[in-house]
DNA sequence: GAAGAATATACCGATGCGGGAATATTGTTG
DNA sequence: CAACAATATTCCCGCATCGGTATATTCTTC
């Protein structure tokens, strides 16, 4: 799991853009309105989800229109699967059987 | 989503912890080894993990054994999924759809 | 209760991040 | 090319965070 992706998620204001963005391309002026920050704000925020590939940009006139990609999230997707025995219950029997085997003969 | 799991774990160590914890709970000492770290480093990183109620903790004897907690891991899992139409192939005719209405009814 | 092991906490210094304000850049239109 | 709109960049400041080191706390054992 790519710590970049984190961190750039790991604050308020990206973590809403992303969100918007879940819905479709967004504008500059459009973010910062929806989110109630300023122009400059968003567009550093925005520059900081670029960098970490999670939204790319394509120049529409006037304009820069943000869009999310899909590559970053599903890389979480995969990530956060790994720990599905957590929260599944039907590999109790399985999780106390490997954990005696532990017991038994430790790694260390 | 909380933005407090992702800013825990937007960190190298604390993420590589979580990782190790996915293999079953472990002591404080035995983090920081394999980590390479010091110990007060260690514990410092526990608790942010703590409060994010990301580990628990239960003492035994001399030590503490740090264990993953499910909840916002899944809670990431949920979010995770709501992004899932940007990665399944199967909506690619809804969205092409959806923006062909967009351009003939822009919403501002 | 003294000594030692495991862990937590406090303090310090360096670095990075986020917001604010001003300004630069780029594109459009008359 | 002048004026304007949309966006990016720069500079500054306050604050949080991280690592290092020292010290405190807690538990165990003799």
């Amino acid at each position: 799991m790519d710590v970049a992706t984190l961190s750039a998620l790991a604050e308020p204001n990206r973590l809403q853009m992303v969100e918007l963005l879940r819905d479709g391309p967004l504008t500059v002026g459009e973010i910062a309105d929806q989110l109630g920050i300023r122009q400059p704000q968003a567009s550093k925020h925005l520059k900081v989800l670029n960098e970490a590939r999670i939204v790319d940009v394509r120049p529409q006139a006037n304009q820069r229109i943000y869009n999310l990609r899909p590559e970053p999230l599903q890389d979480m997707q995969i990530w956060i699967q790994s720990f599905r025995r957590l929260w599944e219950d039907r590999f109790d029997r399985l999780d106390a059987y490997l954990e005696e085997l532990q017991k038994e003969n430790p790694t260390e």
